[in-house]
Formats: C-alpha cells, structure tokens, sequence
DNA sequence: TAGGCCATCTGGTCCT
DNA sequence: AGGACCAGATGGCCTA
C-alpha cells in the first residue's frame, strides 16, 4: 500500500467516523424526544436506553389496553403494565410519578421543597394547556397515564414514607409533568426544545457521555432480591403476574392478556 | 472493585 | 467509490 494510498484510507475513515458518530447523536436525539413523551420523563433521571424503550413499548401496550378494554388506568394493572420488565428503579420512578404526577399540590411543595422550577412550576399549563386544535377532550385527544389519573381523581396508595418521591436518593426526582399528550392520530403535540445533545455537540470526542453518565437511575438486570426496594405501588404482585402479552406485532390481539407469550428485549 | 451504561472507533456488509 | 447500517471492542464514568 503506497503512502498515497494509506492517507487516502486514513481520510476516509476519519470521514466514516463523523457519520457514524452523526448517526448515533442522530439516534440518540430520537431517544431523548422519545424520553419526553414517557409518562415519567425527567430532565435530571433519564431512563437508559433500554428502559426508554422497554418503557415506551409498555406505555403503548397500557393505553392501548385503556382504550380498547377500557380499562382504568387507576388501577393496578395499568402501572404494572407501564413497569412489566423494567428494572426496580425506574418501576419506582413510574410508579411515584404516577402517583405525584396528578397532584398539583404535592407537586408545589416538592418544588418548595427542592427548590428551583420544575414540577409545581408545570402544573399549571398541565395537561390541559397543551393545545389540541382539533382535537376531540381527553382523554381522546390527550392520552397520557398522569393526566388520565388525574381526571380520574387517582389517588395512590398510602405510603410509609408519605413522599417517597421528594429529592431522596432512593428515588429519582421526578421533573415534573412534561410529556405532551399523546394524539390518537399519533401525532405528537410535541413542544420541542433543543435536544441536550445539541448544546453538547462541541465536545472533545469523550466528552459527551461525562456530561450525562451520572444521570441514569436504572440498570438492565433487572429487580432483584435484595434490590433496591419496590415501590409501594409493585410490591403486590409485580413478580407474581403472569402477563403474557406478545409485542412482536402491534395487531388488535398482540395486546391481549392470554394469547401469546410476552417477549423480553 | 464489579457491573451498568455510555460514546467512540473500527471493519464488515449491503446498497446506490 | 462512497454512504448507511451494524456489531464488536475499548475505555471512561458512576454507583452499589
């Protein structure tokens, strides 16, 4: 191989590199947006990867139960959906955010409480500021599990710790409300704001990931015994129930509870 | 210290 | 030839 030819090569894989590092900012930003629209999405605890997805695929299959079963998303079966195959800590974080997501006056007090702008700061324009030009009411046209609960008047269970979601190190903090609704259309009224990626994007090639690294709450393994503790809302029955529901397609049936097997990423 | 999670680099494969 | 996509390897940070 001439020098010639070896520069040329060098070049082009420096080339491939950008790509491919473009291409990755690329789908990671998709994950963020996607983050944004999970029923617990903080700016301070994101969900790894895999729980995004493992989250999102169960928040699909939990509306999609609440509107063709009609089922209640108070119920127990609702957040167990949500928390089918997720770890124990990011179970708990939805869990606490459903329970704390409806209720602007917890909300205000743990903003009190920690201090800074966040979750009480958002009730406000919460669900209900979102507009949804065209759009019939909710829940049709907003359809997320903390604004269904909060229609619905959900309360959650009575805790020993009454605020089990307030600025602990047990629980992640929990940003307030700010998933948009979800549009039976599958449209997302998605507010966007710049992706954190793209005020990182002047990083040092092994940069990018310290700015966040320290930010996930979850592992991948899985809840296990002698784990971090269940969320009060779990501890019943969430390594009892046999949900089988396969995601290998997202057909009227994939969803339902007897049919087919439910599938692990 | 081990394990989890991440970004990046790299070579292979497929497609245009 | 060049780009997109993928998966393995590597090394760093963080947490338990």
């Amino acid at each position: 191989m001439t020098k010639a030819r070896q520069e040329r090569f060098r070049a082009r894989r420096i080339k491939a590199n950008a790509r491919e590092r473009s291409r990755m900012h690329g789908l990671n930003d998709a994950l963020d947006t996607l983050r944004r629209v999970m029923p617990c999405y903080s700016k301070t605890q994101k969900l790894s990867k895999i729980e995004t997805l493992r989250l999102a695929r169960n928040y699909i299959w939990a509306l999609s139960e609440v509107l063709e079963s009609g089922q209640s998303p108070e119920s127990h079966g609702f957040v167990e959906m949500l928390c089918k195959g997720l770890s124990q800590p990011t179970s708990n974080l939805v869990a606490g955010c459903l329970q704390l997501g409806p209720s602007p006056m917890i909300l205000n007090k743990l903003e009190d409480k920690c201090g800074g702008p966040g979750m009480g700061s958002m009730v406000a324009g919460h669900p209900l500021s979102y507009p949804s030009p065209g759009l019939p009411s909710p829940p049709y046209g907003s359809l997320e599990a903390s604004h269904l609960l909060q229609m619905k008047g959900f309360k959650g269970p009575v805790y020993d710790n009454p605020s089990p979601n307030e600025c602990s190190s047990s629980t992640p903090p929990y940003d307030g409300p700010l998933t948009p609704p979800l549009s039976i259309s599958g449209n997302f009224a998605l507010k966007q704001e710049p992706s954190p990626h793209e005020s990182e994007r002047n990083y040092t090639p092994h940069h990018a990931h310290y700015l966040s690294s320290h930010h996930y709450p979850t592992s991948t393994t899985g809840s296990l015994p002698g784990g971090p503790q269940a969320h009060p809302l779990l501890q019943a029955s969430r390594y009892e129930l046999p949900l089988d529901v396969a995601f290998d397609s997202f057909g009227k049936n994939s969803f339902s509870n007897n049919s087919s097997s439910f599938t692990e990423w």
